[in-house]
DNA sequence: CTGAAAGCGCTTACAG
DNA sequence: CTGAAAGCGCTTACAG
């Protein structure tokens, strides 16, 4: 491959004056430039990323570190975290933790070691001795979705309050009054949030939630099969199953087929994600619906601000509820909104 | 952060020894090594990757451009490649084409800028002459899923010939004469395999595919949906939708919901591309399943093998028919397999 | 406006 | 076994 020194001789410059002319730098003579460019289309030159970085100590990229990728949630997520950060002038380069605490360590070393300008993370985890340092240490960093408390980064993520009582009140009015949930890690955030605003909700009907109702689960599909079939098995089993993410639900889905359940007759569904194919699952499932591309964008800009060193703001965005058939017959007062699909930019 | 400089001055050796210990050189003595070591351990010190690229001309690093992110059939290719290519010693980094030949040579200059090793593609045209350059000048590539005929770079690949064969056999069987299918890009040899393959299977039972029955997608669910639409107005509406990707059967369904139609009852579907959601839509689609892992883990075989000199070589999987219920009743002989889950390695 | 020089953090023949 | 030195491909004060 050429390099800034074969472009300098074919245009009779020095590597400086290619350099600059490269760089938009103001002090190059009119002359100059067009010869370099003419060089430089010639020889088809591409400056070598690597050495810039290495001379400039900055590598215009960022560091996104997911949860799981075959989650179609985080998956959704790096597409507008990607798009936005090509938009800004960066690359982002995606680690996929599968859930795994030492597979994220393992993709926080990687790009550490490859100087990334700035990191988004959706922690697996309580946050390891590794992110907390790179936190400590000072590298530029953004929680997004999942977040560590008392570390001092910004937290992009979105609030399912609301959203979750009007779930709660939806089902109670529906008549179900046993309702269980498969929750997430408790190790992350959004695990254990997801049960302790489930729980209020529930109690703010008068309603518990026994522990046999608290269904642990990794926010992967095997594990929402396993703890519905526990769920299933239990003398008295639930009305009502509410995952804590879209795989999990779809492991729900799994064992209810297995063991010939009907939904909602037999036993109702709905999950924490929305996602296309809730449309048109048999039936269609109500599901807590994230502004996961706003939240992608959001958490992209409180980063490169951070690490243009502005201040590079938390922000929460409110989830909804949108309701489908999974739960029962749609009270007349919220019919389901059309379905969403995303389209190319 | 620590440098080898610093390393060494902790060490009380040249910053050589320290290269020489970190990367198990032999003639190193036991002494220094581990006082070598021990700076290491307390400095917290990490190679700077980037120094180590600029120097060694490599960087261990492996460009994957996919089509598409948001189709779960590339989010599991890129799940196996970047785990082999982990296990091999290599990172990858993903580009996300989105479909667009524009945003593939955006990404494609991006990871050639970074010298990235080598190159996994999986191309969303005919080849930009970007991408044909880099395969000309020598930077190791291989094609997987898609391919373009010409250029002398090993495919991973699967072959759907005799699925699509028994899927035709399947539908005939069920009485089904008016057969259309949804096709990708004619760009793409996917795009293009997957329709002639369909049109000589209908041939072998005596079956047209007329021009009306060919409709133009891009793989993505917009256009699954539109295409759909389109069928529907015909004045002769074939009785089976078989979609060229999983993408394009949701958009069908999106399609078909729209209208109120029933599947199997009004009009029957199929995909190409199998993913979980699809035990579980309502009805169950019947689908053509690829060895997606075995694909993205053979394509990183291959290319390393390339990087290192070795020969990589071109393979094809057959693809299998996976009969649910879509188009009708499944007849006795061909049971539905069970659902496939994919779990942690 | 331009070039020579230094230096980013490594690795690796070359001497010793 | 070990260190000094050169060099990977850039950028950028520093002189002129």
């Amino acid at each position: 491959m050429a390099s800034i020194k074969d472009v300098a001789a074919e245009a009779g410059v020095s590597a400086a004056t290619v350099s600059r002319v490269l760089n938009d730098h103001p002090s190059v003579s009119a002359d100059a430039r067009t010869r370099v460019l003419a060089a430089v289309a010639t020889l088809g030159y591409r400056p070598n990323a690597v050495a810039r970085s290495l001379r400039t100590d900055q590598t215009h990229t960022l560091g996104l570190v997911i949860s799981d990728v075959l989650n179609p949630y985080f998956t959704e997520l790096a597409r507008s975290v990607e798009e936005e950060a090509r938009a800004l002038g960066y690359s982002v380069i995606i680690g996929n933790a599968d859930e795994r605490p030492d597979l994220q360590d393992h993709h926080i070393r990687n790009l550490l070691d490859r100087r990334i300008d700035g990191l988004l993370v959706s922690p697996t985890d309580g946050g390891s001795p590794l992110m907390l340092d790179a936190a400590h240490a000072g590298t530029p960093m953004v929680f997004v979705d999942r977040w560590i408390p008392g570390v001092d980064v910004p937290v992009v993520r979105s609030d399912g309050r609301a959203a979750v009582r009007d779930l709660v009140e939806h089902l109670h009015r529906l008549g179900h009054r046993r309702l269980a949930i498969i929750a997430g890690p408790a190790a992350t955030t959004t695990g254990r949030e997801r049960v302790d605003v489930f729980r209020e909700a529930l109690r703010a009907h008068g309603l518990d939630l026994p522990d046999a109702y608290v269904g642990q689960g990794d926010f992967q599909a095997r594990s929402g099969r396993r703890v519905t079939e526990r769920f299933l098995d239990l003398p008295d089993p639930p009305e009502v199953v509410f995952a804590a993410d879209n795989l999990m639900a779809l492991g729900a889905l799994d064992a209810l087929r297995a063991r010939g359940m009907r939904v909602p007759g037999d036993i109702a569904l709905a999950a924490f994600d929305d996602v296309p194919w809730f449309v048109h699952t048999d039936p269609p499932v109500t599901a807590i619906a994230q502004p996961t591309g706003d939240l992608g964008r959001a958490a992209v800009r409180a980063l490169i601000a951070r690490i243009e060193g502005r201040p590079g703001e938390s922000l929460t965005l409110p989830a909804r509820l949108v309701i489908r058939r999974s739960c029962g017959e749609p009270s007349s007062t919220s019919p389901s909104p059309p379905p969403v699909r995303r389209s190319k930019p």
